[in-house]
RNA sequence: GCUCCUAUCGUCUAGAGGCCUAGGACGGAGCCCUCUCAAGGCUUAAACCCGGGUUCGAAUCCCGGUAGGAGCGCCA
């Protein structure tokens, strides 16, 4: 049985590297029925919003990535954090320093000017048969940790493997502030000890964090987890993901025409690998996800290929699941869904050309709404005196069909180029720019049948205005 | 500065000492197919960071460089 745990700070959106993570997290759960669990960070009440936790939520809700339990907020869980800190001080493992900020940035810099590794002196540490001097009037404590001097920590991590820290590279870090609000290293440790937390999967950032926090649960008695580093994900320049990379949330994602379950597919083999496999269902992810084949370095995040996911995606995907995708995407250009074919024949005639549904969106928007105009280069070509006498015709043969069906506008059209001795491209591509407005769409057939009657013949006639009207 | 991590085609990766003349995928190039755009099929270029060991044998193990990265907060 395993419990895993996804544990942002609500201080911005949710981002592709922290989403690939989750996704880490909740695979590894599934893989063993275990559970899979959302947790706030928000201990810093500065920098944590609410508008971040909802986009958090959102993003975590568009990719399916479903927590078992409530979400858990650490700021509702003070009084939990409170008690163990009075236990700690009890106990002698934790201890109050009275050392002001100021001092300890003295203290910081003097050790940087000797090129030492800034750290806790250990001025206000208990110590056998050490006086320590008397706390200053009117000055709040923080707890310190007290970690050992000696020995070491050996840390046993599922992808990295084994990383060994001396004590005495540690310090004694801060689990109390003076206002008694715990801090992140504290509230981490006792809340993976709490909520029974087997395997903690995280960005490689937190690797240095690690033998301080499992200090802390041998001091509190327990057994630590597993722990899984996972190394983070950079730009395609190799640089550290930026705006300039032009994606970062998940939502902005959504809104580059990505399907959630192709960019998960992405993400999972983004670092991990099961052979040559590349394409994997949910439930594939589920059953072949492990530790032992996630790379330990640091990955690109290569926008050609999560197109080319995407696009398989929008290929093998039932068009209804699409559907739900490709609605957004209309609406959100100002189209309406509504005015034109339903949504299903359109995306099974147009996913073989659209990497994204952006894309899709784009190049059937003439299905619902007016042209607005002719592809200029498109219409010079197509568009001449010989093509509006093409479409003229055509559209008079078109009136006259009695059935309006893919089948039957396919024996029209190649029948009517056949019967003036005309390659299917002469006719196609005038009758392409007059009902599409360009020379790009699905085959004619369809793309007449799913258009409709009325509006072909319209366009048709539209066309042949047009060209009359510019001689 | 100190501690820790990482290193295979441009990119994601396969690789657990001989199966490696280093495989796959994206992207690139070329050809075929074709009513447009695509899709598809075939072909092709392209990599083990460097130097030392260990071994009969190293992309794989060890050491040292080099290069990238992370951490060193009363942030998370």
């Amino acid at each position: 049985m395993a419990v895993t745990r996804f544990a942002p700070s609500p201080t911005g959106y949710l981002h592709i590297g922290g989403a690939r993570t989750a996704l880490f997290s909740y695979l590894y759960a599934k893989r063993f029925g275990g559970k899979f669990l959302l947790r706030i960070e928000d201990t810093d009440r500065e920098r944590s919003t609410q508008e971040a936790v909802d986009a958090i939520f959102e993003g975590m809700a568009w990719l399916g990535l479903k927590s078992d339990f409530a979400e858990i907020y650490q700021t509702q869980r003070f009084d939990r954090y409170a008690e163990v800190v009075k236990q700690m001080l009890a106990a002698g493992t934790a201890y109050h320093c009275y050392a002001s900020k100021e001092e300890l940035d003295q203290m910081r810099a003097e050790q940087m000017a000797r090129k030492e590794k800034p750290r806790y002196d250990g001025r206000w540490r208990p110590e056998e048969g050490k006086v320590l001097p008397a706390p200053p009037e009117g000055v709040r404590p923080v707890v310190r940790f007290r970690n050992p001097l000696d020995g070491q920590v050996v840390l046993k991590d599922l992808i990295k493997g084994e990383i060994v820290f001396d004590n005495k590279e540690l310090d004694d870090l801060i689990i109390a502030r003076a206002d008694g609000v715990p801090t992140y290293n504290f509230c981490v440790v006792v809340d993976d000890w709490d909520m029974g937390i087997t395997h903690v999967i995280r960005g490689d950032d937190h690797v240095n964090n690690t033998p301080r926090q499992i200090n802390i649960l041998k001091a509190l008695g327990t057994t630590p987890p597993e722990y899984a580093h996972v190394s983070m994900i950079l730009g395609a320049d190799g640089a550290k993901l930026s705006k300039r990379h032009g994606a970062l949330s998940v939502t902005e994602y959504r809104a580059m025409g990505f399907m959630p379950e192709a960019l998960l597919n992405y993400l999972v083999r983004l670092g991990w690998s099961h052979g040559d496999q590349e394409l994997f269902t949910r439930q594939e992810m589920i059953e072949k996800f492990d530790f032992d084949h996630v790379s330990a370095s640091p990955a690109r995040f290569d926008m050609e290929k999560a197109y080319w996911v995407n696009h398989q995606y929008l290929k093998i995907t039932d068009p209804a699941v699409v559907a739900t995708e490709f609605d957004w995407h209309l609406r959100r250009i100002g189209v309406d869904p509504a005015n034109g074919p339903a949504l299903e024949p359109v995306i099974e005639q147009q996913r073989e050309r659209c990497r994204t549904l952006v894309e899709m969106a784009e190049k059937s928007r003439f299905f619902y709404a007016d042209l607005d105009g002719y592809n200029e280069k498109d219409a010079a070509k197509h568009l001449t005196a010989e093509g509006a006498v093409l479409l003229d015709e055509l559209a008079a043969a078109l009136e006259a069909l009695p059935e309006w069906s893919a089948p039957a506008l396919h024996v029209a059209v190649n029948g009517f180029a056949a019967g003036r001795g005309l390659g299917l491209g002469k006719v196609a591509q005038p009758i392409r720019v007059a009902v599409v407005g360009m020379a790009i769409s699905p085959p004619i057939d369809q793309t007449l049948f799913l258009l409709g009657r009325d509006r072909t013949l319209a366009r048709l006639k539209a066309a042949v205005a047009y060209v009359q009207n510019k001689s």
